[in-house]
DNA sequence: ATTAGCACTCTCATGCCGAGAGTGCTAATT
DNA sequence: AATTAGCACTCTCGGCATGAGAGTGCTAAT
């Protein structure tokens, strides 16, 4: 059913996308063959344009006016139509230089990433940190505080660092946490939840609180609900004219506002149109009715099972499929090389 | 001459602002009286308007509407008129259960405290986290991850946790790497980036690498740049109709948006209208062209000289300032006390 | 000092009109 | 059989007039 469209229909399909996404206008028939000087006349694009409309790729918002592609239509054009473009060589150069000149680990990276990726997608941007999806045990360190507080620092491999606070019935010196810390090092060496488990419980106290606070922090890990997700560009949504009435600007940005809404999001990696790697939601597919106008392009970055995050883009549904699946995938290796670059095994 | 207001004055110019953040629109003569069933005729209320709006605290927006409160206005108001109101014990309960039902630190309680904000001020909320005006050294973790690659983990007193990369020439082993940690965590013990100049120079190579490492981390706290500002609420904004022409809403959110814009926010702590340590910024106070009709209250919070950070609130100018301003007093003072509780000293 | 009453002003919603844009269809052309 | 010129038709959009309604300011009475 999709294979009907002859190469002169792809083409004004292709160049139908291409001017609704520069002016966020119907397009004409009569612009069209101006714009691009094709070698025909209006009235036969006019016909292949009914034909477009009935197979369901283009829409008309009113009798007497231009063509607009529907889901279908960018669907079509995402899984079918679009060349692997690659980002031009100055354009990379910039934006690798920008990670690379400021090398002061991934909090800086990644809010870097989020804004990269909103000022050349012109739309709002999403970075999550990456967190290792098996919790693995590296090292461990004791502070001592106060008298009976303690600041317990958990390093997991992969590098992910995560502190804890201890409230001991009785003051212990910072000697004696050392030591504590000292020996787990040594027995949890490269320990994972399940490892833990088979420990034999400890006869004191203290070795007992920490192996259950060790306990708990790995357990936490992989859940997405820590505050690690960058975003940025979120006004530029907002400079588009398709929100121009509030409703829609608002729900499009409560997705990434609301925790629950962009965890979902995430998670469900829905594989509708896979290119590369790059996940592409157009128009809220059906599931998300805060995103009829919106579209969505995913990826993952990091090392697959060690070390991963999500990152990409929201915009309108118009949004440069070619150019912003480039950048992302480009900003995505970026990432992934800095990202095992510095990881901790 | 801000003193010649009468009693009745006052009254009408607090009602006349509670009414308008009630309802977002010019307030009536008639409506006045009405709603809060005034012991005088529209006729006396539209006197004492004419009064008011030639002392410059209200403004019509045409011949033939009704009373809006000026800038002026409100900082009368906030100044003059508020009463110091409390929160109703109920609402309290309910915020404070909300922070001590997860007591898992820091990471957790910001995002919630801007949450929190947001919710109850129907406005968008800003929370840093709080930083050490003076750093100060507290501990010191050399992790070796690769060959010749160390993770080093900082804890300053504080609690601030700041980690970062060293590429050595030679590979170390842990061994080593724990007893030149212990070497400076004697040495440093409480040091600041003045104590650690006057430090010899190290001959060793890795002990002057690591100097080095410490010195440049000592130096990045208190620089407000890092990813660690919380938003929430953004889209509550957008729901206010005075927002209505995007423009305004872009403008207003874009303030967050950009770190430079919210670095001076937060930093030009102006006092313009000082309540018991909350700082009410009305209107953008001529300085702050984006935020013409946006008010901004702030204030801070944490251990002063040791581990503060700021907290508050952007909304429309109408917001209303005695709840805001009570909720955002009662949040700071719980985050205030979750940190000098959690605190490392 | 307050208030009733009234004239005056301004906004806002409504409906109407004409211009312009763009299509769909038919008939002519290649 | 595909393409195209030509034209009638439809729909949107901006401008304009109109009338109702809201709210004020002022004057005169209490």
């Amino acid at each position: 059913m999709t294979k009907e469209l002859t190469e002169r229909q792809k083409l004004l399909l292709t160049l139908i996308v291409h001017e609704h996404s520069r002016t966020a206008l119907p397009v004409a028939s009569n612009a069209l063959v101006r714009q691009y000087s094709l070698p025909m006349s209006s009235a036969t694009v006019r016909n292949e344009m009914t034909a477009l409309t009935e197979m369901g790729y283009l829409r008309q918002p009113h009798t007497s006016a231009g063509r607009v592609p529907t889901e279908e239509g960018y669907r079509y054009l995402v899984s079918h139509l679009l060349n692997p473009t690659t980002l031009p060589a100055t354009t990379r150069n910039t934006i690798s230089h920008q990670f690379y000149q400021s090398p002061q680990g991934l909090d800086q990276w990644l809010p870097l990433a989020a804004s990269v990726l909103a000022s050349h997608s012109q739309a709002a941007s999403i970075v999550t940190a990456p967190h290792s999806e098996r919790a693995t045990f590296k090292h461990l360190e004791l502070i001592a505080t106060r008298a009976t507080q303690v600041l317990m620092v958990l390093v997991l491999v992969g590098g992910e660092i995560r502190q804890a606070f201890l409230s001991l019935d009785t003051p212990v010196s910072q000697e004696a946490l050392s030591q504590v810390a000292a020996r787990f090092n040594d027995l949890c060496r490269s320990a994972t939840l399940e490892t833990l488990d088979k420990l034999p419980v400890p006869s004191d106290s203290l070795d007992q609180q920490v192996l259950r606070a060790i306990r708990d922090q790995l357990s936490q890990v992989g859940k997405l609900v820590t505050g690690e997700v960058y975003l940025d560009g979120l006004t530029n949504v907002l400079a588009e004219p398709e929100f121009a009435e509030m409703d829609m600007a608002r729900s499009a940005l409560r997705v990434l506002e609301e925790r629950p809404l962009l965890n979902d999001l995430i998670s469900r990696t829905i594989m509708t149109e896979k290119v590369g790697g790059v996940q592409v939601l157009i128009g809220g597919e059906g599931t998300w009715e805060e995103l009829r106008d919106c579209s969505v392009i995913l990826t993952r970055y990091g090392v697959p099972d060690l070390l991963t995050g999500t990152l990409g883009v929201l915009g309108p549904m118009r949004i440069s499929y070619g150019r912003t699946i480039s950048t992302i995938r480009f900003v995505a290796g970026l990432l992934t090389d800095l990202v095992s670059q510095t990881m901790v095994d």
